[in-house]
DNA sequence: ACCTCTTACTACAAAAACTATAGCACGTGT
DNA sequence: ACACGTGCTATAGTTTTTGTAGTAAGAGGT
């Protein structure tokens, strides 16, 4: 992404502090007001950010009001289809999805389940929702963990002083102790999407006149 | 709720229709011009309309956009904590809350699930959505289901040519056959939601400058 | 020296939205 | 018969936002 000049950035952060406290996007010209700054110069601040991809600006022509968001990429938690070998950020990098989730965002993530370890609580297909920042501080919580440079699993996480016991719901698979270095918490449990409920949020915000 | 004029009958159902066709809702003078009415008296019809609480209608000022939106009871999916003895109906009126589910509206419902019938593939808690008007079409389908005028329950739903079986997914509980006039399908399956993915979107629809 | 990007301004034009006011038509109540 | 309110429509004028065009100065790279 590319970077922002000086005032760019402004423009950008003071816009993200005003949705975050009323939940809308401001007029151009109060907002203008409100930074100091001539419309005009605003105008093209956001011309520019648009451009390079931070906001989403389409002008509707005179006396209509334009359109001015965030892209679903800075707002939305990702959903991630499955997590290979790797690290964490670079899955998060090609999301094939987005949930507008508001509230949540720069801590969480969300792993489309494959397989059934958590089975029947948790379904092959259903979307769940993560913190990433959090580590477990309850002994027995769900949590998406790699061991070593694997694949990411779902398992409930149990601790002992040298060790991570990962304890499937799913009594067909085995549970199985790992050494405490070996194993990287990607993800703490926090929620989970199921059917169509799914479809009626991972829309794509297409936005209209 | 009080009932409709002629013309704010016709104003109403257009905003509907555009709101379905485009997702986001027009501006005054457009769709004044496009009701073939003018500015002036499709305000006074949004005012009453306002009024009514078919619509939220504020006025901002002079060139300033007004808010225009349906209030949740009207777009969002109803949230029931529980289903008491009596019509659907009534219990959708006194929802805890409403789900903005943009593409289902009208002809879906959610509940709050108590109990673990289900269990573990519902969990107690959970808010599972369905679909109030389509009768289920394949054997084995997730309903909600009322049994003479008990409260609605949650199974796995069979039917035979003179009966219904209600199958649990939790084993501790049973197995029962009730005659086919005994039992309402309040509901097909459609999904779930889990957590505090709830808390994220179960949020009263607040608005601002 | 030349070009591009960023930043900023003035002046003007177009559209939307609001206010005030007024004219009909159609009831209801006195 | 009359006054009164309600629903519906329209005209004219005001305010605000938004957009367009053009100008200009400074930074940085080629």
């Amino acid at each position: 992404m590319k970077p922002l000049s000086t005032m760019q950035e402004r423009v950008f952060n003071k816009l993200r502090d005003h949705k975050r406290r009323t939940g809308a996007l401001p007029d151009l010209s109060a907002f203008a007001r409100d930074m100091g700054m001539h419309y005009v110069s605003l105008k093209q601040h956001l011309e520019a950010l648009s451009k390079k991809g931070y906001v989403v600006f389409e002008s509707k022509g005179r006396g209509r009001s334009p359109i001015l968001d965030f892209p679903a990429e800075l707002t939305g938690i990702p959903v991630l289809g499955n997590i290979p070998a790797g690290p964490l950020s670079e899955a998060i990098m090609d999301a094939e999805s987005y949930l507008p989730l508001s509230g949540f965002h720069e801590d969480h993530f969300a792993l489309r389940v494959r397989g059934d370890s958590m089975a029947d609580l948790i379904q092959d297909g259903d979307v769940v929702l993560f913190n990433k920042r959090k580590q477990p501080e309850r002994s027995g919580q769900i949590c998406a963990v790699r061991v070593q440079e694997s694949e990411v699993t779902l398992k409930y996480l149990d601790k002992t002083p040298e060790s991570y016991i990962l304890r499937p719901h799913n009594p067909l698979y085995p549970t199985v102790e790992v050494p405490l270095n070996q194993v990287t918490v990607e993800g703490v449990y926090l929620g989970l999407l199921r059917g169509e409920v799914l479809a009626a949020l991972v829309q794509d915000r297409t936005y209209y006149s």
